[in-house]
DNA sequence: TCAGTAGTTCGATCGTCATCGTACTACGAT
DNA sequence: ATCGTAGTACGATGACGATCGAACTACTGA
């Protein structure tokens, strides 16, 4: 096994600034539509971009970095899951009204 | 009297991506902040803030572009306010979610 | 052990944007 | 009228960040 978590903030460590700022970009608003729709996890690569893989995991880094999203690894893969319960204890509201946009 | 409101967008033309973007800047969080705390509206150059008034009148701008704000002349002065009730329309629980942010 | 796959890191490039000072507009008061 | 005040518009600058390719790491499977 040795699944590890990748390094992210703890909850009290979490910026509003932060989190907006990673969530004001296409790409990563993509990407946590994304994982809004699968709660079990996210393999990295499985979600449709337009961007490079490099590009893809400069994204996944800020947004686990603001505290948006967990990154744990599995082999070779890597699951990703939006942090729900922090976000929503953090910000109530502010998930749900994000991902209720029509787009 | 005379008063004029500045153009800005209808709520069907408010894009989550912009009001994200918007939000995602520390003056112009700030700005929210104030405009939160006073529903009446607030004349711009009252908030304090650590820009000068051109920086000032451009953060207004963009907020007012992504459809977070409304402003309208008064005199000489402009007075803006939050675009409270579209902003819970499109995306409920977004604006409560930020401003209980304990900063 | 070796090849293949998933993903990161690094350095470079390029575009966007936050900031400022200056010049301008608009309105009110004297 | 003209002066002062509130605010905008414009052009320049500097910083940040989105993007890419290439090199690298880590794990799996044959």
């Amino acid at each position: 096994m040795a699944t590890k978590v990748l390094p992210q903030p703890e909850r009290d460590e979490i910026r509003v600034e932060a989190v907006l700022q990673a969530l004001g970009e296409p790409v990563r608003l993509t990407i946590v539509r994304a994982l809004a729709d699968n709660p079990a996890g996210v393999c990295c690569g499985e979600i449709e971009l337009p961007v490079t893989a490099s590009t893809r995991a400069h994204h996944l880094k800020t947004l686990r970095e603001a505290g948006v999203l967990s990154t744990h690894t599995d082999g070779t893969r890597r699951i990703s899951m939006l942090r729900r319960e922090d976000l929503e204890a953090l910000y109530p509201g502010l998930l749900t009204g994000i991902l209720s946009a029509k787009q």
